[in-house]
DNA sequence: AATTATTTGTGCGTATGTATC
DNA sequence: AGATACATACGCACAAATAAT
């Protein structure tokens, strides 16, 4: 070879082509290159330069030089300044906020966002995560779907964790992996709010949970162990459950049908405020106030509950805390971090849409 | 920067991308770039090696080194299936609808959306687009920022449309620019709004709008136009206007302080339903009612502001269909079809916040 | 057409910084 | 804490290709 570089590199590549060094395999040191092949470390380094260039070889600074695994293309440097955000919904409710909470944090460091909405659906979410895992995303943030039923995604999930793709789960968690997670305390917080309701005197009180996910099984669960604890006999006809693939309309029809078959209801507590807003409304259409004639409680502290009149007696969700939270970790994680999993104490915000119940 | 040949990389790149050496013209010589960054040979074949490697420059021993032409390079390369949208906000008000119209449409073609949000500020509009550009997405939909102001990234602009990355701009437009638009009829529905008002019997109406993007400022217009043709003088008192930086409560104060030196006025038109839905918070706690004592109309049709009591009489804005729309062209301009722009013209939503003006 | 100057390419020695072992 | 190993940076020398004379 005329040149010195290009002769060391093709040595060099030959040999960890042939097998000579194994995947991960530490090549010798510059020095050591340099006596083989006598020249000096400028030409050594042009070489396994090069060779880094080509993804044959990766270095680690102080480590040493190994050989890539070409298998696995995950070079490290390689990775898009993109972190990915799946969730059930992205521009509806709560969403917005958690969302605009991550890019706030990340945006600073120059990572733009990527975001794929689910519909509680896990053939979209599988769709997502082969999407994102195509782009070569730098992380994941990751509300499970329908994460109250089995999930046929789990293989996509053993591999992210085998790959270290840095992820994040929020509101709750794929069992057996171990990614860290951002959650609610839902189950400790429904409990809360049904006592509120027993305390304002309240002893007929009906839940309306979607349960397909861990959260609304949590909540009702809630409710329920709130019932026990007040020495309260509950009925299957206290709680109405309904899948996300509901229409409003037709739970609507369900609390419908229960109110009408026990008329000495007096307080809703709703799986979440979206929900609690529509049943008031359907309420009031019939003719009740809310809360003279029935208390109804939401859950999540959604903005525009504050906003309408009945303002929502509701649990405090931490939308954009959790979102910079979510930004803040996976930062860390991209940096090789340590990160810790963090459960969130909702408060109870109590509105005008609750009182004590009427005198019948 | 801590690091040289990073610095002088960043600059050199910055001012390839941003035209100030056209394609195939020839760079400083080496020897000029090490007077200029005052650095040594090395540091500068370091740099210039390293946008060689990515393909920003080529090189020509003895000849010199010119700037490669990326967009032959994009054109070659696979882009990724990532489209970039960029807005003002992205997870408040009307926005969650359009972006998930988008969404729900370019998904369906295995696409995903990669979002920024500029907060009206054009600094931040830079930085999503080169980011965007960095990529390789696929397209673009943008929402221009301060559209009424002058933009300092036209050469970005420039540089999109002559590597025609396919682009939709909507809500306002970049003069000078044949990018599609989705635009909607601020000016003919405010003074529509306008109108409606002067026939229920309002003839001292205010308007407050946001001045620094191109939809206030139709907006305003089409409310003073509406003035002019139904005879009525208008002064400058019935106009208030502010910038997307100032806060709530000092626009709130202004229409304070308006309302307090004026007290025959009888309707307030805002510049959006989120301002309407603050103001009429704002009456409501001073103790006035709407609309028996203030007629307030908003515009956009935010869902929210349905629900809310008293429901608003504002302009409807296509939000989904507007993204679901921006979501078919984009894919069509991917496809090298040719798309046409649109003009949605609102319609007018009557709500229960206006009413005939009080007797006085 | 040949010569010379310019410009990039290859290569060495040395010094200092920083991350890892 | 010290040694090791890779990263950055400067200065110099000469080769090879191109451009100018």
């Amino acid at each position: 070879m005329e040149v010195k570089y290009e002769a060391v590199k093709q040595t060099l590549r030959n040999e960890i082509i042939d097998g000579k060094y194994k995947i991960n395999e530490k090549l010798p040191t510059e020095s050591d290159l340099m006596k083989r092949f006598n020249v000096s470390r400028y030409t050594i380094r042009r070489a396994v330069g090069d060779l880094e260039n080509e993804h044959y070889i990766y270095r680690i600074q102080g480590g040493g030089m190994f050989v890539q695994d070409w298998q696995r293309d995950w070079a490290k440097d390689e990775k898009n300044k993109i972190i990915g955000v799946i969730s059930t919904h992205m521009a509806d409710y709560i969403f917005p906020s958690i969302i605009s909470g991550i890019d706030s944090v990340v945006n600073e460091k120059g990572y733009s966002l990527i975001v794929g909405n689910t519909l509680n659906n896990h053939a979209r979410e599988r769709q997502s995560l082969l999407n994102m895992l195509d782009l070569q995303i730098a992380g994941l943030i990751i509300e499970p779907s329908e994460s109250a039923m089995p999930n046929p995604n789990l293989d996509l999930y053993r591999q992210i964790q085998e790959y270290q793709i840095p992820t994040i789960l929020f509101h709750s968690t794929y069992p057996g992996f171990s990614f860290p997670t951002l959650l609610t305390n839902d189950l400790g917080a429904e409990k809360e709010l049904t006592k509120y309701l027993f305390e304002l005197g309240h002893r007929n009180i009906i839940g309306v949970f979607q349960i397909n996910d861990q959260q609304g099984v949590d909540r009702m669960n809630g409710m329920i162990q709130a019932y026990q604890e007040a020495g309260v006999p509950t009925t299957d006809s206290n709680v109405i459950m309904y899948q996300s693939s509901d229409s409003f309309d037709s739970v609507i029809n369900k609390v419908d049908m229960t109110l009408n078959g026990n008329p000495a209801i007096t307080a809703i507590t709703c799986y979440n405020d979206q929900l609690a807003t529509y049943i008031i409304s359907h309420l009031e259409h019939r003719g009740l106030i809310v809360p003279d004639d029935i208390s109804v409680v939401g859950f999540d502290n959604y903005e525009m509950a504050q906003i309408i009149s009945p303002s929502l007696t509701t649990a405090n969700h931490p939308k954009r805390q959790l979102g910079e939270d979510a930004g803040k970790m996976i930062l860390h994680m991209i940096n090789g971090d340590e990160v810790e999993s963090k459960t969130y104490e909702p408060t109870i915000v109590t509105g005008e849409s609750t009182s004590h119940p009427k005198e019948k």
